[in-house]
DNA sequence: GATAAGATCATCT
DNA sequence: GATGATCTTATCA
């Protein structure tokens, strides 16, 4: 059986709906040396220029263009000054939208945060606008981990206080047990 | 256990 | 010149 990369059609749906459905997929890097996997256990969804924590919700810019492109195409940016963070775009072209990868689990060690990810996968800005479809260097695959619903819980997203009525939508999910043991959950 | 502060820079005003 | 889709370490209680 050949390997199932997922493809740019489940990514041009409803943020929610691919946001969810991630949980329990598998984020596969693979850079000279070899292959990292992880099993993605939390997710955010930043949906559409109304989402005032959405990056697009500024407008069109160089940096923002990326999320009103094709969907399944990579998102890395720099935040704070020292740390990356993995998006993929979805919705059709046009609408930004985008699920920010929070946290994987490799060989049952939970790897807990954005930036915390991005450096154990060595995910930095020449991962920026990659084809997440194509099965290269970066992309995921449904290795049919089958998560039912009431085992990912929905919470309001991190640091985005500023974003008014944005900021308590419930567009963070996250699997309520990993490796075995009950994870923080809120 | 909780909270605070520091690191450090691309992007936008 | 201000500001984060963050993480780690230190200091408190």
């Amino acid at each position: 059986m050949s390997k199932m990369v997922l493809s740019r059609l489940y990514f041009n749906r409803p943020t929610l709906m691919v946001a969810r459905s991630l949980i329990g997929k598998y984020l596969v890097r693979e850079n000279g040396k070899g292959v990292v996997a992880g099993k993605i256990v939390e997710v955010e969804a930043y949906i559409g220029h109304q989402d005032k924590a959405c990056h697009a919700s500024k407008g069109r810019t160089a940096r923002t263009e990326v999320l009103f492109g094709r969907p399944g195409i990579s998102y890395v940016y720099l935040i704070y000054g020292m740390y990356y963070c993995l998006n993929v775009v979805t919705e059709r072209a046009e609408f930004p939208a985008a699920v920010l990868i929070r946290a994987i689990e490799v060989d049952g060690e939970l790897i807990d945060g954005p930036g915390r990810l991005c450096r154990a996968f060595a995910i930095d800005r020449s991962l920026n606008r990659v084809d997440m479809t194509a099965g290269d260097k970066l992309w995921f695959e449904n290795r049919g981990v089958r998560v039912p619903r009431n085992r990912i819980g929905a919470f309001p997203r991190i640091g985005v206080d500023y974003a008014g009525s944005y900021a308590n939508k419930p567009w963070r999910f996250r699997l309520r047990f990993a490796g075995g043991k009950k994870i923080r959950e809120q």
